[in-house]
DNA sequence: TAAAGCCAAAATTTATAAATAATTGGGCCG
DNA sequence: CGGCCCAATTATTTATAAATTTTGGCTTTA
């Protein structure tokens, strides 16, 4: 199985420190921290209702991951956005998870296979907005798409990459957020996940990492466009 | 000029822990704490002179970086070595960074040949080891080894990339540092460099990478070797 | 009058220290 | 062998102190 993959640590207590340190990423990927934003200690402490210890803790992890910007004496901040960062981050995605999707296919077992095809099945099922025609976020969806993805590059046998490839992720998951509410009606992304299925499952490597590359390139050029709007 | 890509930081004031952090990571990667050795808080607040506080951030920095282990109530430990890690961090550095050499080549410029041509100099003139015979570790040419190495992917376009890179190369270094005394008098490092800068001056991807990524498996090939003594 | 420079007060971040809580691991005893 | 208690260590809170940045007003100068 591979429903083990995304977090190493299972059943581990959890310290405050990892716990504030979660809620924190969460905030910050999902915007209700907005970029930019300066993240004040006496602020976060009673939003959160932790002392100061864990918080720093919390703090000085994220700002190695680049969610968060320390300035030296000065406090944190939120992480801008911007289009060059977008497009940086997307054009490494296609490179490094190109790269791995070829990996994993020659790597291919029956049960990679089956489990890639389960996780498509589930995210086929899986409605991305809670309601039909207005957009209102279903939490489900997220967790199964990133399922389908790290599966498709978790036979690459490289967990160094893959940490690298889900930090990427986390990074853009963000760049989506801001503009999904906008894009949803345009987009049709269950069918580019098909495609990208069907290639995996008839074994042609290239055109399995050209139909993946495509996806992100497009998922990029739909917020690059409406990046205009938001970051006036 | 490309001597301030390593540090973004330039003029930052650093507070205790940024400097409490570096020094912690200088003296893991060059395996003064050595791998797997227990972090107790008492122990490093006395060793380094600083209070609790400074020291958990740099803990927390480094666990997320991978060069501490954390283990919830448990403490922190000095990330372990193993041969499968180091097969594993060397075949990812193969392919990352014969990907962002590929690339850097692409967009070649003047200014870029001639600055990989002074960082090579710079490395032919340093000497290995501060005494011809036995090994004492001359610690710039660490730098202008590393300075040499990042100026050729550096024009990848991609500083995530950048970043994955110079990741793997620190906690590689690690594990030079454990075989290098053994290794010195064997390994003929100098010309592999001087063949990377020439077919990379002749603008020849294809040899440029094969060579490169030759480099770092002869070099894993090595340490591979030694590490069953090592671990013993 | 406006702009620039300067100084002191206020706010904030950073660091220390000490006390408390929580957890682990080992040893003892039944 | 299992359960319980104790000692050691880690995690967290709280309070406080030190250091630094920010703010706002004041003066000086163009």
């Amino acid at each position: 199985m591979s429903s083990d993959l995304p977090s190493q640590k299972v059943d581990q207590p959890a310290t405050l420190a990892t716990t504030i340190y979660a809620r924190l990423k969460a905030d910050i990927l999902t915007t209700r921290l907005e970029p930019g934003r300066k993240l004040q200690s006496r602020f976060l402490m009673e939003q959160y209702n932790v002392g100061q210890t864990p918080l720093r803790e919390a703090l000085n992890r994220l700002t190695t991951e680049e969610f968060v910007v320390g300035m030296e004496q000065r406090g944190f901040y939120v992480k801008e956005v911007s289009k060059e960062e977008l497009q940086e981050l997307t054009k490494t995605r296609c490179w490094v998870e190109g790269l791995a999707l070829r990996e994993s296919m020659q790597n291919a077992t029956q049960a990679w296979e089956e489990a890639l095809l389960v996780a498509h099945h589930r995210l086929d099922r899986t409605p991305r907005s809670l309601q039909p025609d207005t957009f209102e976020d279903n939490p489900d969806w997220e967790k199964v798409h990133r399922a389908f993805h790290a599966t498709l590059i978790g036979l690459c046998g490289s967990r160094p990459l893959l940490g690298f490839c889900e930090q990427l992720a986390d990074r853009l998951y963000r760049y989506r957020m801001m503009s999904i509410a906008k894009a949803y009606p345009a987009r049709k992304v269950g069918a580019e996940h098909s495609d990208i299925l069907q290639a995996v499952l008839a074994r042609d490597s290239e055109q399995a990492v050209r139909l993946l590359q495509q996806h992100y390139r497009r998922t990029a050029d739909v917020i690059y466009s409406d990046l205009d709007g938001l970051l006036a």
